[in-house]
Formats: C-alpha cells, sequence, structure tokens
DNA sequence: CGGATTTGACCTGCGC
DNA sequence: GCGCAGGTCAAATCCG
C-alpha cells in the first residue's frame, strides 16, 4: 500500500505540508443515485489525479444517506440484508494538521476512541443540506505523523470554497459575456 | 445569539 | 444471551 499512489498535484485545494497515499483502487459504480460527480473527477477536482475510488459493502447504511429508501426501517439502521453499496475511499496524509482541508464544510459529530489506538476517531458529516458524505479522521499510533482520513459517499454538490473562490471570476465572465446594450 | 464542537449515553452488529 | 466495539445522537458547552 505504501508507496502506491502518492499523488502531490499542486494547486488543489488541500494544502500544507501532507502527502496522500489512497488505499483502496476498484472503481466503483452506484446502481440509484441522482446524477453525481465520479468519485475519480471529484478526486481529480480536489487535486488527486490518476486515482480511483473503492466498494465498501455498506450494509449498515443509515436511512438518510439512502436516498428515501423503502426499506427504513423506524429506528435508524437498515435491515442488513439490503446490500447498500457506497464508495469509500481512504487517505493517509502526513501532516501535524488533523483535518484535511478538501474544499468541502465539514460539521462534527461524533469522537470515539478505538481499541488498538491511542488516539480517537473523530467523525465529520457534510454540511450541505442535500450531502450526506461523511468522513472519520483518525491518527495512526504506530506513525504519529500519519492522519488516515476515509470518505463515505460522494458530494451531489460541487465544493462550497472552490464556488466562493470562483464566484466573482464567473460574475465577471457572465457580466462580460452580456452584450452591453442588455446590461442593467 | 446562532452555529460549531464536545462528550456521555445509546443503539446495533458481531463473536463467543 | 452477553459483552465488546464501532457509530450516532443530542444536550451541554464553547466561541465568534
Amino acid at each position: 500500500m505504501e508507496g502506491q499512489g502518492t499523488p502531490e498535484t499542486a494547486g488543489a485545494p488541500p494544502r500544507t505540508d501532507q502527502h496522500y497515499i489512497l488505499t483502496q483502487t476498484t472503481p466503483f459504480q452506484i446502481p440509484s443515485f441522482p446524477p453525481i460527480p465520479r468519485a475519480e473527477d471529484q478526486l481529480s477536482e480536489m487535486g488527486f489525479s490518476g486515482l480511483t475510488a473503492g466498494m465498501v459493502d455498506q450494509s449498515q447504511m443509515l436511512e438518510n444517506s439512502c436516498g428515501g429508501s423503502e426499506n427504513v426501517c423506524k429506528n435508524r439502521r437498515i435491515s442488513r440484508s439490503k446490500k447498500w453499496r457506497i464508495p469509500r475511499f481512504e487517505f493517509q496524509t502526513r501532516s501535524k494538521e488533523d483535518i484535511l482541508d478538501d474544499g468541502f464544510r465539514w460539521r462534527k459529530y461524533g469522537q470515539k476512541s478505538v481499541k488498538d489506538s491511542k488516539f480517537p476517531r473523530s467523525y465529520y458529516r457534510c454540511t450541505h443540506l442535500t450531502c450526506n458524505v461523511k468522513k472519520q479522521v483518525q491518527r495512526l499510533s504506530k506513525d504519529t505523523t500519519i492522519v488516515v482520513t476515509t470518505y463515505d459517499g460522494i458530494h451531489n454538490h460541487p465544493s462550497e470554497i472552490l464556488m466562493e473562490t470562483l464566484s466573482p471570476l464567473l460574475q465577471q465572465i457572465q457580466f462580460l459575456s452580456t452584450p452591453a446594450s442588455t446590461r442593467f
């Protein structure tokens, strides 16, 4: 795994002194979600070129993560008989910072100490209204300089920070492309 | 004051 | 059935 895919592409939202290692590389597909960008495209957008994401058996997926399935249980979990699969990809990041700035906004909803690890695992959810992507962040106890970030799901919206950066530019382009006679 | 974070309680699955 | 571990909830707290 080490040494496998270590994109250090410049100019991407993730920054600081980080090295990236993507640990799962199996292609995946999503059966019935609305049109959303492929994980590879999102990774590319984040600056990780030439990467693919892995597939995970997500039989414990929560109801709000499966787009209103008929199999929603009264309690929070979906029946294990329904084999949901969502993309999951994992980065190992060499950084002093625990939080990888990936261009999306995250809200922390939990932290848990994990067996065989002296560092707690943090749980984050994307703050976008309709996006149910989650990520887990944990520092390796073997090598405390490495932070493992696991993404569950694919964003169904563009990076908000990226859009904030680009919106003045887009507005200017729109303004300039409008015929002068029709402005105002 | 509102949004984000913290943290203990709770829920669920799994192995024995 | 029981205990353990992982994941989530939600009230309390913090902070800009």
